[in-house]
DNA sequence: TTGACTTTCAAATGAGCATTTGAAATATTA
DNA sequence: TAATATTTCAAATGCTCATTTGAAAGTCAA
């Protein structure tokens, strides 16, 4: 069985392509770059992969993967509990999954959004959305049923960015050691219960303006 | 004096500059595109700035300008008017400008921010840290003095955060033209108003929480 | 108009890179 | 072990650009 030691190979290229591509992007990165780190020739990524765009794909869809398995959706509060707790869960387990520096997924889904390659769309539509739902979800419950759908909508566009904004913010400020920046956010799940704090203080307002003031 | 035409050359150039950077970031630009954009010969980029690079920081830069000239930091609130009051125009002038498909500025530094060239870095600390510091100000007074300080930083990144993620998304979500995301925010005006209240409310809890509860 | 500029142009130049290639090395199978 | 398939390799190959070049147009001042 040569899968063994080719799986070997492959796992290295996909781990050594995640980096590079986190750093540079998918065009900056080079497939001489890659393979150097991987400690295979250029053409390993052609004879494995097809092509550099092919291990773009994988190499997402893997670090994917891994950092779900990391740090699951709902933070580990199972659906029983009040969803003050289970809002609390899921920004828990969002704003760690972000500073989690073995994380890549979440940097290059940045950069694709920035400036979209294209080649991520599908796999992240598929993969991105549904996680989503399960916020709205919880902000709908939260909100009441008095809430109109545009309330809700915005409360959880606000919700989400309170989380990812300033996390990413945060490892590039760390990965462009801006002197001028000091560690932003030090203690992370101090920041995660503040924002909690400002999340559900927010959705208390607006549910009580009434289904659009 | 020569330099008439030469300056509406030159402004046709930063404005060509400005759309194609915004479009495909400064590695995925060409030289050629931004030249036929401007009715020019592919030399004309280096005649007249030098080379890509000195065209990159120049078109920001101008788009910048562009985009402040058209949306003052404090949305024509005046420094007597009530806190909150100030708070919304400050709020409500950056959701607009960030709105604005005329503005490039916020989209190239947002490229810029995932993936460094390094050729902004100085180029927007100079300019983006100032503004910052009026909101963080006005945050300060809105939390009153018992605040801590990391209590007012953890706000102004939630504020912040609530304005520009949104809308830098929508931006995004418009250009790919993704049909899976229906014009998610489509009044401006009241998405801004709806931050504020939210913004408030977030403010109030955190307060009355006392200096790190 | 003439002579000294500034500005434009089409055609090189040369660097960087993904991908191909065909031979060599290595592993697998019988 | 010999025949076959898989994997690695160094050296092409060929493409896309940014930038250069030197000549041609334009522009201006006298």
């Amino acid at each position: 069985m040569a899968t063994t030691k080719s799986d070997a190979k492959k796992e290295k290229l996909l781990a050594a392509a995640g980096d590079v591509f986190m750093e540079k992007g998918f065009r900056d990165a080079t497939v001489a770059e890659i393979c150097a780190r991987a400690g295979a020739n250029v053409s390993a990524v052609n004879y494995h992969f097809g092509s550099k765009e092919a291990l773009y794909q994988e190499s997402w869809r893997h670090s994917f993967q891994q950092s779900l398995q990391a740090y699951p959706v709902d933070g580990g509060i199972g659906e029983t509990a009040p969803a003050e707790e289970r809002l609390r869960g899921q920004l828990t387990a969002l704003i760690q999954r972000i500073a989690d520096e073995n994380n890549k997924d979440f940097f290059i889904a940045q950069m694709e959004l920035a400036k979209p390659s294209g080649l991520l769309q599908e796999v992240m539509r598929t993969e991105l959305i549904p996680m989503r739902q399960q916020t709205l979800a919880l902000v709908r419950e939260l909100l009441g049923p008095e809430a109109s759908e545009q309330q809700v909508h915005y409360c959880e566009i606000s919700i989400i960015s309170m989380c990812v904004h300033p996390m990413v913010m945060q490892r590039i400020a760390k990965r462009t050691r801006d002197k001028g920046m000091p560690a932003m956010i030090d203690d992370i799940n101090g920041f995660a219960d503040h924002v909690v704090k400002f999340a559900l203080a927010g959705i208390d307002a607006i549910r009580s303006e009434g289904s659009k003031a």
